[in-house]
DNA sequence: GTCTATAATTTGATAGAC
DNA sequence: GTCTATCAAATTATAGAC
C-alpha cells in the first residue's frame, strides 16, 4: 500500500491531533516525519485549517464507512452493537489513541468554525446511524442512540488518563448487558 | 469576594483551558484579561507546567467539596446521583463550558507527566465517591460508577459539539430513570 | 511538487530595576 | 510583586527558484 503525499500529511496530523489535541500539531512536525520541508504542506493544505478540516473529514466518512459494514454484515439490530463498540475498542487497543472527533469536540470552542462543522457530522451520522440501526422500532431511541455513543466517548476519555483498560471494559460490558428497549 | 492575583491567574487559565484546551492558553492572554504583564505570571508560576497544575489541583479539589456536600446533605443514596448530575448541568448550561479534566484527558498523551497525574486523580476521585456514596452495597458499583462518570463526561462532549442542550437531557434522563442495582 | 529562504507573529522564559 | 526589556525557539505562512 503506497501512500500518496497528501494521504501521508493527513495519516500523520490525524495522529497527532489524536494524541495532544488540535494545537499541538504542526506542519514542521508532519514535514519531518514524512521527509519533506513544511513548505510543501502548505502546497497542498494552503492554511492549517485546511489540514484540519480534511483530518475529521476524512475519518468522518472512513466511519461512516465501517457502519455501513456493520449494518451490510450484520442483519439483526439487536446484534449491532457489538461491532459499533469494536469500533471504539479498536481506538484504545490498537490505535491507543482518543477518537478524533472526541478530541476536537473537547476543544470545540476554540476552534475554527469549518472544523467545529466537521466534527459535529461526525456525531450526527453516528447519532443517525445508531438510531436506525439499532433501534428502528424505539421511541426512545434517539437517547439510547446518545447514550452510547456518550459513554463510549467518554470511556475512552477515561481508560486513557487511567492508563487501563478497565473502565473502557466495564462500561462497555454494561452497554452489552443492558436491556434495550 | 476580592481574589488575590494567583486566585485571578488560575481562574483565567482554567477558563481558557475549558474553552480550546491546554495548548491554547498562554500566558501572554491571561496577563492582557488580568491587566498585569506575562513576567509577573511568572513569578507566582514559574512554568507554564506549574500553572497547568494547580488549574487541574485547584478543580479537584473543589468539586471534592462539592461531592462531600452531597454527601452530607442527601442522606439517601438512590437520591444522590440526582445532585451529582447536577455538577455536569453546571458546567454545560452555566459556565458553558467543558469539565476542564475531560478537556485534559482528551489531550492526555500529549501533556507533562505532573498534569496527568492530577487529571487522573480527578478521575479516581469521582469514580470513588460514586461507588461509595451512590452503590455502597452493589457488587457492580465499579462498573455503574464508570458508566456514570463517562456518560456524562461524553454527554458535555456532545452537547458542546452539536450545540444543543438535547443529547446532555437525553443521557441524563436516562440514567436517572435507569434501574440500578 | 518540492525546495530554499525568509517574513511575521506568538510563545515560554529570564535578568534586573523599582 | 510587578515592571521593562529581551531572548530563543517555534509557528503559520509566502515568494520564487528548480
Amino acid at each position: 500500500m503506497t501512500l500518496t503525499t497528501v494521504e501521508k500529511i493527513i495519516e500523520i496530523a490525524e495522529l497527532q491531533v489524536r494524541t495532544g489535541g488540535y494545537n499541538s500539531f504542526s506542519f514542521r512536525e508532519i514535514s519531518k516525519e514524512i521527509g519533506i520541508k513544511s513548505a510543501s504542506i502548505h502546497y497542498h493544505f494552503p492554511t492549517k485549517e485546511d489540514l484540519g478540516v480534511a483530518i475529521a473529514h476524512r475519518y468522518t466518512v472512513r466511519f461512516e464507512g465501517l457502519l455501513a459494514n456493520i449494518t451490510a454484515t450484520t442483519p439483526e439490530p439487536r446484534d449491532r452493537l457489538k461491532p459499533y463498540i469494536a469500533l471504539f475498542n479498536h481506538a484504545l487497543k490498537v490505535d491507543k489513541k482518543m477518537c478524533l472527533c472526541g478530541v476536537l469536540a473537547s476543544e470545540n470552542d476554540g476552534l475554527p468554525d469549518a472544523i467545529r462543522q466537521e466534527s459535529k457530522r461526525f456525531f450526527e451520522k453516528n447519532i443517525e446511524w445508531l438510531k436506525a440501526a439499532l433501534f428502528p422500532e424505539s421511541i426512545k431511541a434517539q437517547a439510547q442512540a446518545s447514550l452510547i455513543l456518550a459513554s463510549l466517548e467518554g470511556a475512552l476519555l477515561m481508560s486513557k488518563v487511567m492508563k487501563s483498560d478497565i473502565p473502557f471494559d466495564d462500561v462497555t460490558d454494561l452497554l452489552n448487558n443492558q436491556h434495550w428497549r
